[in-house]
DNA sequence: TGTAAAGCGTTACTTTATAACATGTCAATT
DNA sequence: AATTGACATGTTATAAAGTAACGCTTTACA
């Protein structure tokens, strides 16, 4: 049983709703911390909420200059570090590029499955995973502050198909 | 107990034995596969292998370069590219930067443990790691070719201090 | 020994990211 | 309402990371 309001990205399903509710919660995570979602970022995250794939800091700052913000790389990397440091952006950093938080204010462990054919990115809930990394680094006596995980591959859609089905996924 | 061939980045360890031994193994991977381990990607290799930290390519170029290889980035992209298809080298995309693999020619799913204190890069053992990622991965039908999966934190010589412990570790 | 493939060195360039500083905005206090 | 101090934005300039493309050299092998 799906729920509407966490869609997988590989699957189609109501995008509007979709990025909508994931701009509702990250408006209410960022107000519980007392930090201010400015026309700049709040701007930011509405263009990676667009689609479930990743952007580059200069796709970002791009669509940031033409909305009349500023056009330096600083402008966009800026919006970026403070959502990523806020949790409502992920950095992939296989793809030196960002993607929009699908959970923002829950906690969770994302593991990012990037699709080779159609480019998209899916937050996969990942619990297990971070519990089997943790264990992985106590056995060293690690002490693990923050992780990325990261898989390339092919989504359903994708490896179904000769040609990778680029457009109409948001 | 401890195997003298595949020790903890983190832990002191008879390192020459160490670095040759994975030197050699590397040797024998390449041999197998009918490639060749031309003096500038050995030298790239073995400057890798001289301590457990990660590289940055122009890192390795000024090296090979002082050595009297060609000085620009191609000369090292290419040996590292090469190294990393043969398995012989990790790439650690948080850090932009490469590390010599401590089990080449064996199957092994690694996780890299990134300490912040000394920048040691430690190979930690991941099977339950990479079986809970390809679980979660089949859970959304996506089919994964290649992944990584790195952590950030405090190796258990760093947790202990206040100044992280940079010097002496190799 | 000719020849095709692989490797190396170089020039030139693109993409990604940050340092540093000036200007502007906001909200809490006097 | 004016002051102030913290936070945010815009800008210049530059650093760091990565790649395309070309020509020469070496190697493997017919």
């Amino acid at each position: 049983m799906p729920d509407p309001d966490h869609p997988v990205a590989f699957a189609p399903h109501d995008h509007t709703r979709c990025a909508g509710h994931a701009m509702a919660r990250a408006e209410a995570a960022l107000a519980l911390q007392g930090v201010r979602l400015t026309p700049v970022r709040r701007r930011t995250l509405q263009i990676l909420l667009e689609s479930h794939r990743a952007l580059g800091a200069y796709d970002v700052l791009e669509r940031l200059a033409s909305d009349g913000y500023g056009n330096q790389p600083p402008v966009a990397y800026r919006a970026l570090d403070f959502l990523e440091e806020q949790g409502l952006v992920h950095r992939i950093r296989r793809l030196n590029a960002f993607t929009a938080c699908m959970h923002p204010g829950e906690v969770h462990a994302p593991a990012f499955l990037i699709c080779r054919g159609c480019h998209a990115v899916a937050e996969a809930p990942a619990a297990a995973v971070g519990q089997a990394l943790e264990a992985a680094a106590q056995a060293l006596h690690f002490t693990i502050e923050r992780s990325n995980i990261e898989a390339l591959g092919l989504c359903p859609a994708c490896a179904g198909t000769t040609e990778p089905m680029v457009r109409g996924l948001v």
